[in-house]
DNA sequence: TACCTATTTTGATATATATCAACCTTGATT
DNA sequence: AATCAAGGTTGATATATATCAAAATAGGTA
C-alpha cells in the first residue's frame, strides 16, 4: 500500500503538472520524479495524522478525502473535503512543524508524497513555481475560510442544502450521486447534531426536494434546494 | 492622510524588516523604500474595500483594524482582527483580484502600502523572500481557520469569554483594556446577536469574572473566564 | 441646555437546536 | 438463521438562542 510506484513514472506526463508544477524546467522535474512516492489506499486510511511531524507534501491525485480536527475535548470536526487537484494538502505545510489536521480517505484514493525539503529547495530555486504555489495555499485557505463564515450565518437547513449542493456541484458535477459521507459526519462538517442532520435530511425529501435511496442523494428540486442554502 | 512619508524613511529601518523583510539584499531593500506609501489613518477610516481591485500589498505597523465581510443578504460579519505585525493584509492577495474584505481601522492606525507587481518581482526575484511570505500567509491562515473551528465549537458564553481572552492575551497583554469594539461588533465578530453579547457580559460582571466600567474591561478571574471560554 | 440619534441594557416570548430514549435497518459474523 | 454492532430514524422534551419591545445611557449637535 506504499510506496509503490506511480502508474505513469514521470511526473511530468502527470495531470498535476499542469496545476502547479507547470513552471518547472526539465531537471527539477526530473528531481521530482525521482523524489515523490505514490501511493494507492482505500476508503477510510488515514493519510496523515494530526500531531505527526511533516515530511512530505501530499498530493490527492484520484479520490476523496477528509480532514478531520481532533478538539481537546475529544470530539472530532471536519475541517473540509479534499478532492483531487485542490492541494488542501498544502494547508499548514509552511505554518507548522507538525500536521494540524489529519487527512483520511473517504474514498478510494491515490495520493503522492512529494519530500518536504525537495519542496522548500524548488521554491527558493524558482520563483515562479514559489508564486504559483503562493496562489494555490492562498486560494485554498480562501475557500475554506469563506466557506466556514458562509456556513456561520446560516442555521442548520441552510447548512445542510449547502452541503448536498456542495457535492453535488463541486464535488460530482451531478444531480445524483453517491453520498460519501455518513450522517455522523456530516455533522462533524457542519457543526450540528446526527439527529438533526437526520431530521432535515427526512424533511428534505417529505418536501420532495430530494430523494434518497439508500446511500444515494438525488436532487428532485434544485431551485427550492438553493433557496433554502440561501435563506433557510 | 493619503501617501505621507513614512516617519523612517528607509524600510531598512522598519520594524517590519525582520518579519518579511530579512531576506531582502541592499537594492531590493531600496527599490521597497522607493516603492512604499506610508499613511496614517484615524479610527473608523476604511483601508481597504471588499470588491476593489487589489493594487497593494497592505502592512499594518501601529494600531487595530477588523476585517469586515459583506455577506449577500446585507448582514455584515468580521472575519478577524489585524493586529501590527500579523500580515493579515496577505490574506486573499495571492488567490483574487479583488479584495475579499475590507479592512476598516477601529483604532488610529498607520500603515504602509506596497505596490502588487513590486512584490510579485521581489518573490519571483528571490525565493528565500517567497518561502517567508510562504510561511506567514500559511500562519495567517491558519490561525484565522483554527479560530474560527474552535469557536465552532462554543455557545455564546464560551464564544464571548473566547474574545475576552483574545483581546487581553493576543491583543493588549493585560487584563485591564479598553474594548476597542462596540457590542454589535463582538456580535458580528463570534455570529451572535447584539443583545446576547450584552447578557452574557452582564452575567459575567454579575459573576465577578469581569468588571466593566465604561469601554473598559478588567478580568477580575481569569481562571473562571478561561474554564468558561474551554468548557462554557 | 435641550434635542437628537445610536448604543447599551433588560425583560418577555418565540423559535431553533440539543439531548435523551426508543426503535428500526443494514451488513458482518458466527 | 441467529446474533451483534453500527448507523440511521423518529418522537418527546429540555435548553439555548433569536426576536420583539421598551427603556436607560451616552455622545454629538443645534
Amino acid at each position: 500500500m506504499i510506496g509503490d510506484a506511480c502508474p505513469s513514472s514521470k511526473c511530468a506526463d502527470c495531470g498535476f503538472r499542469s496545476a502547479v508544477f507547470a513552471s518547472l524546467n526539465a531537471g527539477q522535474l526530473e528531481m521530482l520524479t525521482s523524489g515523490k512516492t505514490f501511493n494507492a489506499v482505500k476508503k477510510g486510511a488515514t493519510i496523515c495524522k494530526q500531531g505527526e511531524e511533516i515530511k512530505a507534501f501530499i498530493f490527492l491525485r484520484v479520490g476523496l478525502a477528509k480532514l478531520v480536527r481532533n478538539t481537546t475535548d475529544g470530539r472530532e470536526q471536519i475541517v473540509g473535503i479534499a478532492t483531487p487537484n485542490d492541494f488542501v494538502g498544502l494547508l499548514s505545510l509552511f505554518s507548522s512543524k507538525i500536521y494540524q489536521y489529519s487527512i483520511i480517505a473517504i474514498e478510494d484514493s491515490e495520493y503522492c508524497s512529494v519530500d518536504y525539503s525537495m519542496v522548500m529547495d524548488l521554491i527558493r530555486g524558482n520563483g515562479v513555481f514559489a508564486q504559483s504555489l503562493l496562489e494555490k495555499i492562498s486560494h485554498v485557505s480562501d475557500i475554506l475560510i469563506n466557506t466556514r463564515l458562509d456556513l456561520d450565518l446560516r442555521q442548520l437547513r441552510g447548512r445542510v442544502a449547502f452541503i448536498i449542493c456542495y457535492f453535488a456541484n463541486e464535488v460530482y458535477g451531478a444531480t445524483k450521486f453517491n453520498l460519501p459521507i455518513s450522517r455522523k459526519e456530516i455533522a462533524e462538517l457542519i457543526d450540528m447534531r446526527v439527529e438533526n442532520v437526520v431530521r432535515i435530511l427526512s424533511e428534505l425529501r417529505r418536501d420532495n426536494i430530494i430523494r434518497i435511496e439508500g446511500t444515494t442523494i438525488d436532487i428532485l428540486d434544485p431551485e427550492k434546494l438553493k433557496w433554502i442554502k440561501v435563506h433557510g
